[in-house]
DNA sequence: ATAATGCATTATGAATGCAATTTGACAACA
DNA sequence: TGTTGTCAAATTGCATTCATAATGCATTAT
């Protein structure tokens, strides 16, 4: 029932024995309310009454609220003072300025990666580059997305920059529902794929700063798919 | 009383009438909390006992577990499960991981600002400078450091992109305490200022690419001054 | 004398209660 | 018919209370 595993490994290097700790009310409940928002299950622009949230899991207020602030400063939630708080919607502006910023982060990884990476780091994520491809030719496209997904991640972790990775899995979370809504043309996708070659002889060939370029063009190319789909279905 | 302005101007956009919302407890609390830890008046690693806090404040536990929580997901405080909350210690690894990640933002924000600058920010970035560099001068540390980081928060404001703005306050917050501490040599000192009029002269011939590399630098630099400090202090 | 155990005190996590604000409806009026 | 004013219901913000875990100290056993 935990699906609450973001990330792809938090081996935290914890000690031998298991550190045992319950997690509080309102960190379980703020993993769980973002996934709710991220996954799409809360609608953007939707109000999120307390009440009805504290009877969906079972909690009081005080933990719910607690998260909520939580939320807010993530920028997934806005709380309206004494008028409650809502999904926020993410707007084109929103966009046009959270990828220039994603795509800095990630260039940024890239850089990071190819001087830091392991063997066991590059044959994973060369894995998840062949399973992609597949996807790809199979026209598979929620699968093709996830190793997508698993991609970039496993880049960003063998930057090995925690704080790196924290905003970047932010910032994801507050596009991801933009990102599923992109209904890739043809062309565009081969063209993602394309790039996704790029990526893999960049970071083979430990080539940080051809990398990075690559990796701040293929963002600034998928925000144009995100932004045609959006035009496009609005 | 109100100095909770933090931001030069935060025009957000809003409409012609000002919004008139009276702040929450929580959220005035927030930034209370935040200023103490920012500017050092609450010790690094020290434990933040809520009910000394609360009868400091003259608030109930509530909004200030509140304020807690957003200021443990920004990385500020540290949250132990029924063991209380203390205010994060940066070590050396963390400013490791810090400063590239700044410099990401920054590089890009150059880059942005060179396209969107206007004549009057760029006056204000001019004069700011100019005052920066009198200050070097006559040796006024303190004075140089805010003129310094007027010049950044204001370029970070000409890019025009709110979020890229968020995410590289968050960090300054994060490092800030570590980079008072930063006794510069004089060489050091000089070599900023010379870095500072290259930024100058980047930003006025709108030369994006170049700007986003000074800056790159400056910040690497800085982290240098930094490590520097904090190896010779320990 | 030292270490371990049990109890009292204190602090934290979460729930409940109360005051204040907002929201929506409905009536009075222009 | 459209606008404004009033009031009740619902919702939110904060304080308070209750439950549980952690901490400190005295006692006891080795």
């Amino acid at each position: 029932m935990s699906d609450s595993f973001t990330s792809l490994e938090q081996s935290g290097g914890a000690g031998a024995t298991a550190p045992i700790q319950r997690r509080s009310l309102h960190d379980e409940l703020t993993d769980r309310l973002r996934h709710l928002i991220v996954e799409g299950d809360l609608a953007p622009g939707a109000k999120v009454p307390e009440k009805q949230l504290c009877e969906r899991f079972g909690v009081s207020r005080t933990p719910l609220r607690e998260a909520l602030k939580v939320l807010a400063s993530e920028g997934l939630v806005q709380l309206r003072p004494n008028r409650g708080a809502v999904v926020s919607q993410i707007t084109l502006e929103d966009l046009e300025e959270t990828f220039p910023v994603m795509g800095a982060l990630e260039a940024l990884s890239g850089e990071l990666a190819c001087a830091r990476i392991s063997d066991r780091e590059m044959a994973a994520i060369r894995e998840a580059h062949e399973a992609m491809v597949e996807h790809y030719e199979r026209g598979e496209l929620a699968p093709y997305f996830r190793r997508n997904q698993e991609i970039h991640e496993r880049i960003l972790q063998a930057a090995g920059n925690p704080t790196l990775t924290s905003l970047h899995r932010g910032l994801t979370g507050r596009v991801r529902r933009a990102r599923y809504m992109a209904n890739m043309s043809a062309d565009r996708w081969a063209r993602a794929v394309t790039e996704h070659e790029e990526i893999m002889a960049a970071l083979e060939a430990r080539d940080g700063p051809r990398l990075s370029r690559i990796l701040k063009d293929h963002l600034a190319n998928k925000f144009e798919t995100v932004r045609a789909a959006l035009l496009g279905s609005d």
